[in-house]
DNA sequence: AAAAAAATGCAATCCGATTGCACTTTTTGG
DNA sequence: CCAAAAAGTGCAATCGGATTGCATTTTTTT
């Protein structure tokens, strides 16, 4: 049986665990992103708390990007994603699956069991990362 | 032998199939689009011209995008693309092709000879719309 | 040519992202 | 344990691209 308060030891583990001094904000905000089904925006995140300072977020995400943590997702809308990479992810710049983007309710999911189709281009072209995203209406919304 | 000037017959041909008035500004933003050989942004766009004002050519977009004759590319870059509709294209929201954006010189080209890649959903996920953004080292920055 | 409609240009606004700086909290070293 | 240094936080302000309001100009209609 866990005894920790609100099972907050995996959240200090995974904070740790990329070198992120875990302050108040940070585990909460960690907590928040675990709950989260499908990438969200700084203001997606602003909307779940009460009186939480916009700035503080967008560091905080900027933070945990550049610890790798979590990685923008770009969905097509024009607006920043954030979504948790996976534990063993090592992601350079962006993570490498396809993202759902649901034109009615906003959301944009993460197709994690799709892989990235092979592309062959020119050949002088180097491919260093490739983004799919595809639109249309999500299971709840269909 | 042609006898027109500047060869702006099939410019004019273009806005009309369209049903887009060809007045000057729409016949210099046409010409200018159609030497491109990549997706231009509205800034892009600007620094072709001397003295026009941004709003006009925004809304000369807004105008082409409207009648289908150019389509927005979403190239992952957060600003704005346009390009160019195929003369059959009858492109709902956007163009399905693939997009190359390169990492160096900013360029997003359309690889127009590559179809895209066939992708299976969960079921009850309906798919609208396909964009695949590739980002890496175009021909020349290679 | 006058009236109506469409296009254009300038100023201003909007909105998300980002920065500056002062204040607070945490960490470090004596 | 305390003082100095470093890191984190919050508020105000800025930035940049997109977009709108409105007055003026140009084009179309009658």
């Amino acid at each position: 049986m866990e005894s920790g308060c609100d099972g907050e030891k995996p959240v200090l583990e995974k904070l740790e665990y990329r070198g992120i001094k875990p302050t108040a904000m940070r585990i909460l905000v960690l907590k928040i992103l675990l709950k989260q089904e499908y990438a969200v925006s700084l203001n997606d995140l602003e909307t779940q708390f009460e009186n939480v300072d916009r700035v503080t977020l967008f560091r905080t995400l900027k933070t945990f990007e550049e610890h790798r943590l979590i990685h923008r997702v770009d969905d097509g809308t024009g607006m920043i994603k954030y979504a948790l990479c996976s534990d063993d992810c090592d992601c350079d710049l962006e993570d490498l699956h396809i993202h759902f983007h649901c034109v009615k309710c906003k959301k944009t999911y993460c197709m994690v069991n799709n892989d990235i189709p092979n592309i062959q281009l020119p050949v002088r072209f180097k491919i260093r990362e490739v983004n799919v995203i595809i639109k249309g209406l999500c299971e709840k919304c269909s």
